[in-house]
DNA sequence: TCCGATTTTTGATCCCGATCAATGACGCCC
DNA sequence: GGGCGTCATTGATCGGGATCAAAAATCGGA
């Protein structure tokens, strides 16, 4: 029998021996509140290519993102593409204040969420200034991204963009796995162009160029960096 | 004598005659609580293109705009710049992790700011949700401007920039001050182009366009709008 | 293991917006 | 009111990245 797309895990699962326990919201709560917490959330499985919610739809939940990776994005009335982001495990979805999600979300390869239902959610953030200091947190960090890629997107070539985004990506991976060989790239070409504000042949091009000058070798998932130095220099940090 | 180009009002002022009362963060207390916040904060005079706080300073206070407009932006190492926001009355400034300011901010014409040192402030929220609910919120509004910011910066042409900054502008300015005639563009040339990711020709020749189009007017220190449809058409939103 | 679909790479050409250059329009201070 | 510095507009040309087109590589499924 062939697996559904979105699955929900059936038997009870526990914050305590979550992978992101300590870089999630939740790593501003006490075993006690863990357990409460544990009640609200419930463990999903999207495949790859899923949509986990579109923007303009009205939020029902809040998502923790637990394993996998995903694309955020807008689009234009035409199909034009912006992704604002992609996510990681840690990361936290579904803030906004007008009710209704102001970006798309899609599974990149197969992931892991744990789901809040957004009523019982903000009650338990109600009376837990912590939690709410945390979440403040990660959304002041989140600020701090799209101003720089603001900058990226207003101000850089093409190849400091991708450069940036290389070194960009491999630094997120590292702080959450720890030292890396190769650098994965579970996302496709036209999601990176989609990112940097440019075309997929201008990706692929620019990736080609890097490979030529020796700064790094591309591999079937992704690259390998061999001249970091030199790809600093690039992205003109 | 002439003034200083950074003043300090000398006397007393009170919150509750404060005309962003009802924008600002301070909308979130009650009338006890501005009595006490009074104490915290104090008004500052700045005078046209002096700069409030720059990039990578060491925070050490937070600011509310409560009057004129202020450029915010980012720097590369080589000059470019990207101006990341303009703020307005009722925004509130300097909120980061790192305990530096990651963006520079100037005043365009003269500017009153309420400032709060940091550490009275900070412990001001301390006991206080709802004043950091309210943070909250402001950091995710101004969240879910910056991305919409990306897609324009990423994917949207030169006419559709300038249409829709002019839009987004008007319509900011008639929020915080109800129905206007003309729409004032404070700022210069030079800053719209670094806040559309644009130079300051591109941005010239299409205020021209538009205008030979009869979508707008230009007119010394701002431009009149005169066909909002035809506007929204190139703006594509 | 082979085949068809999809994704990526590479090549040729084009065009939008940048760059270079000059002129025009203010505002400001003596 | 005249001269000067700054800012905005306009014109001519250039080039980086987009677009159009095709080949090559990769992947998934029978």
């Amino acid at each position: 029998m062939k697996a559904s797309l979105v699955t929900i895990e059936p038997n009870g699962h526990s914050c305590s021996d979550c992978a992101v326990r300590e870089f999630a919201v939740c790593s501003s709560l006490d075993a006690a509140e863990l357990r409460e917490l544990e009640h609200l959330g419930r463990r999903v499985h999207f495949a790859a290519g899923q949509t986990v919610f579109s923007e303009e739809d009205i939020t029902t939940s809040f998502y923790n993102v637990l394993d996998g990776v995903m694309r955020l994005y807008k689009l234009l009335p035409d199909g034009r593409r912006q992704i604002v982001g992609f996510a990681l495990p840690g990361d936290f979805l579904g803030m906004n204040i007008s009710g209704r999600h102001n970006f798309s979300a899609d599974a990149i390869g197969t992931v892991t969420i744990c789901q809040f239902a957004k009523a019982p959610f903000t009650r338990f953030i109600e009376d837990r200034p912590h939690l709410l200091r945390r979440i403040n947190e990660l959304a002041i960090r989140e600020l701090t991204q799209a101003r720089d890629h603001m900058v990226l997107l207003g101000r850089r070539s093409a190849d400091e963009k991708v450069a940036t985004f290389l070194l960009g990506w491999r630094e997120r991976l590292i702080l959450l796995k720890g030292p890396i060989g190769t650098v994965p790239l579970p996302m496709s070409r036209q999601d990176i162009a989609d990112y940097l504000g440019l075309t997929i042949e201008t990706v692929s091009r620019t990736f080609t160029k890097l490979e030529r000058l020796g700064v790094i070798e591309i591999i079937p998932g992704g690259i390998g960096l061999l001249d970091a130095e030199r790809a600093g220099a690039l992205a003109a940090a």
